[in-house]
DNA sequence: CTGAAAGCGCTAACAT
DNA sequence: ATGTTAGCGCTTTCAG
C-alpha cells in the first residue's frame, strides 16, 4: 500500500508537505503541490481515511438502523438517503436491525465512530435512544418517532393519514369500519390509529374495530374472521402489503373487494397500482423522506446545539378501486 | 470520549493491560479481567474500532457498490449480504453506483480501507475491477459477472433462465417470440438473450426479434409498436418490471394479455404475483444470492489465494397467467 | 514555503 | 501477570 511516507520520499520532501500539498492547503508552492500530485497519481495513491479518522475524529460516516420487513419502501428511503449524502461527501453504513434489540447496533455504529445516525426506531420508547442523548451522537428518527422527548424527526403525519383514509370511507357511506394494525406501540401504527379513531368520533361513530396482527400471518386471518361476523364494510390496513394480505383471505373466504368490503391500505407502493383491482391506498414521498433525513443529520452534524426539527410530509389519500360507495338501503 | 488510558488510569494499571484483558487475551488474570471489564462497563466505555483497524490493518467492513434501477429485488439481495455478513462480525458500506463511471465509487471504498467489496457491475467490462485486481482488494462479483477475465461470482444462470421462458412458449405453441432487454453490453441481459437465441435456434426458427430499450420509456414504446407490426405473439421481458411496462402499453393499443399477446417477465417479484393477471416470470432466489455473496467474500478475505469460485443458482419458470398457449390454426 | 515532532486510540513485541 | 515501547498513516502545531 502506498503512504504519503512513500511518496515523501520519492519527492525528496517531508510526510507534512506532502499531506498538505494533497490537501490543498496554502502553505505549499504550487509547484510543488503539482510535483507531489502527479508523483501521487503515478504512484496509484489512495488516502488511508481510517488515519485521517483517528486525527480528525470524523469519519465522514453515517449509520443508518433500521428494520426491514418485507416493505419495497424501505429501499426507496434508503436510496434518498444515499443520493444526498454522497453530495455532502458522506458515506452511508446500513445495518437492518429486526426484531431485536437496537441497542447493539447502534453501539456497533458508534463503535465505528460514524459522525451522526438515522434510526427507525422499533420500540416507541426512550430506551431506544438513551445511548445517543448520553453520548451526544446526532441523530434523526425516520419513518417513526418516539413519544416522550422531543427529537428531529423526518417521516410523515400519519396521524393526518389515518384522518383522511377513514374520512374519505364515511363520506362514501360506510360505517363499521375496521383499522388493522400492528399493536405492540409502533409510533405510526398508534398514529394512524389515532386518526382513525378521532375521525370517526367527529361523525359521532362510536364503534371501533381495531385489530392487531404483530406481523403474524395467522392472527391476521383471525382478525379478519372477527370483522367479518361483525359484517363491517371497510378496512384500513397499516401498510399496503397488509392490504394485499387482507385482499387474498377475502378472496379465499369469497368475500369480494371491494363489492362487500373496501379495502385501503398504506404506503402506495408503485406496483400495486398497475394491475387489474388497483389498491386505493395512503400515499408518502419515502425517497423524499430518506432525502430530507441525510440533509437534516448533516446539518446537525455540523450544528448539533441546533433544536430539534420536524420535517414532516401530508400525506396524501390515492383513491383506486379497492374502494367502494356503500349503498345505504 | 472514555478511552482505554482513561479505565488504566482508574484501575491503577497500564493501557496495555487493559487492551488485553478486555480482548480476553490469555496472560491476564481473571480477577484483573473482571475488574477492568466492570470499570469499562461503569464508564461507558464503547470501544474505538477505528483505531483498531489502523494497527491491525482489518476493518471488518464490507463494501457493496451496485446500480439501484428501481428493482425492489435490489433489496432482498442486500438483506441477504447483511444478515450473513453479521454472524460474521462485518459491517455494511452501502453505496448505490447509479449509471456513471463505478470506479470513484470503488475508490471510495478503497479508501475507507473497506476488507472486501461486493460489485454488481454496470459494465461487462475489465475496466471495472482493474483496480481491484491491482491492489489485490478481495471482491466478488453479484448479478452480473464479467465476461472477460474469470472472477468470483454468485447470480443467477441468466442463460438458463433466457432458454426455459423461450422454450416454454415455443412448447404452447408460439413461433414469433421477442425479446426486450437493455442493450449496451449488461451481462444478464446477454445471457437471457444468448439463450433466447440458442433456443429459438434449436427449434430451427429462424426469425429473431431483439429489442433494446436502455432504459428508456420512450424507446420502449418504440419497440412495441414494432413487434406488433411484425404480429409477434410472446415478449420475453428482461425484468419484471419492464414486463409491467410491456403490458399497460399494450393494453393502451388495446392489445389483450395473454389473449393476443404472451408475456414473461424476469425476477419474481412477490407482489406480482397477488393481483389479477399475475405475471408469468422467471425466479431468482435475490436473499439467497446475497447471503451466498457475504459468505464467499469473507471467505474471500480469510483466504485471498482461493481460485475463482463461482456459486450459480438454477432459476425456475413461474407460470402463472400472462402467457397462454396459441392456437395454430 | 517546508520540515520536525507530537499525537489520535489502539495493539503487539518484548521486557520485567 | 503486567508494563514499556513502538508504531499503524495521517494531520497539525510550531520552528526554521
Amino acid at each position: 500500500m502506498v503512504t504519503i511516507k512513500d511518496i515523501a520520499k520519492i519527492a525528496g520532501v517531508s510526510k507534512a508537505t506532502v499531506s498538505k500539498a494533497l490537501n490543498n492547503k496554502s502553505d505549499i508552492s504550487k509547484k510543488t503541490k503539482k510535483k507531489i500530485k502527479k508523483i501521487a497519481e503515478e504512484m496509484g495513491y489512495i488516502p488511508n481515511s481510517i488515519a485521517k479518522c483517528l486525527v480528525e475524529k470524523k469519519t465522514y460516516t453515517i449509520g443508518l438502523v433500521l428494520p426491514y420487513l418485507g416493505n419495497p419502501t424501505t429501499i426507496e428511503r434508503i436510496k434518498g438517503i444515499n443520493d444526498s449524502l454522497f453530495n455532502y461527501g458522506f458515506a452511508l453504513i446500513i445495518c437492518f436491525s429486526e426484531k431485536q434489540n437496537q441497542q447493539n447496533y447502534i453501539k456497533e455504529m458508534i463503535s465505528r465512530k460514524v459522525d451522526g445516525i438515522i434510526l427507525t426506531p422499533i420500540m416507541n420508547n426512550l430506551k431506544e435512544v438513551e445511548i445517543l442523548t448520553n453520548k451526544k451522537i446526532p441523530f434523526v428518527l425516520m419513518s417513526e418517532n418516539i413519544d416522550e422527548g422531543s427529537f428531529d424527526f423526518v417521516g410523515d403525519d400519519d396521524f393526518y393519514g389515518g384522518k383522511i383514509a377513514t374520512d374519505y370511507l364515511i363520506k362514501i357511506g360506510h360505517k363499521k369500519i375496521a383499522y388493522f394494525g400492528i399493536g405492540g406501540n409502533i409510533y405510526s401504527d398508534n398514529q394512524i390509529k389515532k386518526g382513525y379513531i378521532e375521525t370517526l368520533n367527529e361523525y359521532g361513530i362510536e364503534k371501533k374495530y381495531i385489530m392487531e396482527n404483530n406481523f403474524d400471518k395467522q392472527r391476521l386471518k383471525e382478525n379478519i374472521k372477527e370483522v367479518m361476523k361483525e359484517k363491517i364494510t371497510a378496512i384500513i390496513c397499516w401498510s399496503d402489503i397488509m392490504a394485499i394480505d387482507v385482499i387474498n383471505n377475502l378472496n379465499d373466504y369469497g368475500v369480494k373487494v371491494p363489492e362487500e368490503i373496501s379495502i385501503i391500505g398504506y404506503d402506495n407502493i408503485d406496483f400495486l397500482s398497475i394491475f387489474h383491482i388497483p389498491l386505493t391506498t395512503v400515499s408518502q414521498p419515502n425517497y423524499e423522506i430518506g432525502k430530507q433525513a441525510a440533509i437534516l443529520i448533516v446539518e446537525k452534524i455540523k450544528n448539533p446545539d441546533l433544536k430539534p426539527k420536524k420535517i414532516i410530509f401530508k400525506p396524501e389519500l390515492i383513491i383506486r378501486k379497492t374502494t367502494k360507495e356503500v349503498n345505504n338501503v
